[in-house]
DNA sequence: ACCTGAACACCGTTCAAGT
DNA sequence: ACCTGAACACCGTTCAAGT
């Protein structure tokens, strides 16, 4: 009769969203996008798969969570900045680290572009913009090349990570990838493939985004 | 005695890979990714679904094929061109053309960006860009950012053909999207998303597209 | 050498039965 | 109101058995 409302279970806590999305988050930072599964994350919360159901519609507005709790990060943490090319850089940045710190994020990016946390990036973004001087009828068209360049980066970070599942050497990838671009396309049919293969190895991800940025930021004072 | 190499099966033709390929991308194209099962496919091929596993090994390779069979028409088609800048925008809009043909292949590329089809975009824009004069450094990450905006693009249209399968009605689309933005989100918090939003009814996919491949050249022409 | 199709090992999701 | 867990309707893939 005293417990109207048992806060916690028999053993840990009360099933709820926030649990069963940290849950989810954890399973795919340490297995990726395959290892997320209804009844591994049940095992994990020491409940049934059907218990999932009562907190979370289904499979995909799990993962939409999950990616939203990962990205409120950047878009929050990052408000404050001087310049506004330099704030768009923040941004931009911001997004490839939580990517490249959690792949499964830029698949889901991708297959979902427009959930909460796109639209923060595209939001954060699109502001900046304006501070910068770009025409309003140019804004969107701005907002959406950056936007765009991002998930195509989202997008290969996270086949990288399908790639190579465990793995944590990126050189070690790259020259693997060099390799195979030089055995299995022929270098009078793909010249420029193989020029580029042999500055693969050492190479910065990270760098070569910001570059991609820059080139974009480049075009977009041309609006001015 | 006679038949020894029966080149067409007792109705129709043999089962081959070119075959199984063409009617993968039927299957596709008419009914979108998930439409796309062996056993859909082994049905309208009348066969049973492991025969196809003697000529394709898994279903990665076939969606690969496909993916391939549709994009290798772009890049063989504009080689031709007078300006470079030019000849990169043909080549650019041939892919988003066929993206927009077959939303299908826009997943599958953001999915395995590193297939064939995507190198030959690859190889197609930077052979364009040592003809703008871009310095050899400075090719590889420019050549990224086309690719990287196309992939990003690639992705949002998969999206789009994900969330209403069978439409045809673009701007009825873009104008559902819009309602859900200014229900969704707070004007004050998004007032960038509120602005394009009322810009997304009139709203031209290809023309956009363009615009972001020209954002993209002109930051390049800053390289030189 | 290729095809057949039942069977295997999984999925996401549902739902009667419990508490 | 929430949990349980067997069951359903699917997948991709395999493989003994046929031809």
């Amino acid at each position: 009769m005293t417990t109207q409302k048992p806060r916690t279970g028999r053993r840990g806590d009360a099933l709820s969203k926030e649990r069963i999305v940290r849950a989810a988050v954890e399973t795919l930072d340490a297995g990726g996008e395959d290892a997320l599964t209804f009844r591994v994350l049940a095992n994990r919360l020491s409940t049934g798969p059907g218990a999932i159901y009562n907190h979370v519609a289904n499979k995909n507005e799990l993962l939409r969570a999950a990616t939203d709790e990962v990205i409120a990060h950047v878009t929050t943490g990052a408000v404050t900045g001087p310049e506004p090319g330099e704030a768009i850089r923040a941004i931009m940045l911001g997004v490839f680290d939580a990517i490249h710190a959690h792949p499964w994020v830029g698949a889901q990016l991708s297959r979902e572009p427009w959930q909460t946390a796109m639209l923060q990036i595209f939001e954060s973004a699109g502001r900046q913009l304006t501070a910068l001087g770009v025409p309003e009828q140019a804004q969107f068209d701005a907002a959406s090349a950056l936007v765009n360049y991002v998930l195509g980066v989202a997008g290969q970070s996270a086949a990288g990570a399908r790639a190579l599942p465990g793995e944590t050497d990126r050189s070690a990838f790259l020259e693997t990838v060099a390799a195979q671009w030089t055995t299995q396309y022929d270098a009078a049919d793909y010249p420029f493939v193989h020029q580029v293969a042999a500055q693969l190895a050492g190479h910065d991800d990270r760098k070569q985004f910001l570059a991609g940025i820059d080139l974009i930021l480049a075009g977009i004072s041309t609006l001015r």
